[in-house]
DNA sequence: CTTATATTTCAGAATATTCTGAAATTAAAG
DNA sequence: CTTTAATTTCAGAATATTCTGAAATATAAG
């Protein structure tokens, strides 16, 4: 990626601005857009010119990266610096980033739902209506988070098969 | 909602964090899980002063969440003022929102990956590794957006019955 | 061990976002 | 039409986030 092309500049751009409406900083987004459209795993340094932004952003944007699950590092031979590159598969992709937000954020809130509704078991409140309230946010949660556990591990070409057939299966099943 | 229990005040922080990390305001989380767990429709003085936070805030907020659809004014007979309230359904609510992302992020992604594509063909880019990524990219996209298509229109017990059924629908169709 | 290269850390600057308070606007009641 | 209540707007303040640049640390080569 010595030079962007006016693709790679506007896909860049727009993965990074993504990133912004989803808690992530567009750094961050810059970066896996970068090495997702990279031919080849890039150096820090790389990374560093083609976005034009500080080094030390860059180093700490990939280790969040990392933290993702979505950054590995691997390394070219005759160079001891690291080397930086991302998964092609979109599928792989996206269930990484799911596993991550799941563990970061919907088994909090699972966990924070069970909490509440204990506390008002422990106290014997009487405020059937919020106890309801809470009980329907975490069986949706609950339920959301079991169907994740089953399909999350399917494999690309099944999710591929499973996305095909989409209106099938609910027919199938008397859904629709 | 004239006093805040100490499990109310837990669950509106916490859904007030939870907002921060998926690109949303706190406030705007916050007067979301409030009137979720309000008995009845709230007009905006009380949302300010449940919550501590200026009347103008809560004004902008207020009409943040209508943008959302989630949020419907109602009238409350002998009152002029605006009362706001917010769907119960679980189901209903994310929705709503997966709707709305799709239309704000996801649509304008798959459209951007389609130009990118199209400036390929016309300009006759000979990148064909650039090509293969952006169109893996957009096959994702396109297939997720047709699934969703299919599935968001279900009802709330159609959905718990397909959620219900999880693992048998994918061992059915030897996904697994 | 010394030197050169690579990487990380972190305080403060730059930027972006959110929030407040006062003023302006709108709309119902009298 | 006038008064009063309700709501919105918006400039600037407060806050939070992101980013930079310089210094510190780590690591490999010689």
């Amino acid at each position: 990626m010595p030079e962007l092309s006016s693709v790679h500049k506007k896909f860049i751009l727009h993965w990074g601005e993504m990133g912004t409406r989803w808690g992530i900083s567009r750094t961050v987004a810059q970066i896996h857009a970068l090495l997702y459209i990279s031919p080849g795993p890039l150096n820090a340094e790389e990374i560093t010119n083609t976005l034009s932004v500080a080094r030390s952003n860059v180093s700490i944007s990939l280790k969040e990266l990392q933290s993702w699950g979505l950054v590995k590092i691997s390394h070219v031979i005759g160079d001891r610096r690291d080397h930086f590159e991302t998964m092609t598969d979109v599928w792989e992709m996206f269930r990484v980033v799911m596993d991550e937000r799941k563990r970061r954020e919907v088994d909090p809130t699972i966990a924070m739902l069970e909490e509440c509704l204990l506390e008002m078991e422990e106290t014997s409140d009487t405020d059937a209506h919020t106890r309801e309230r809470l009980g329907s946010l975490r069986e949706f949660f609950t339920t959301a988070h079991d169907w994740y556990e089953q399909t999350s591990k399917l494999s690309t070409a099944s999710y591929r098969k499973l996305a095909g057939m989409g209106g099938m299966v609910l027919r199938a099943l008397k859904l629709v």
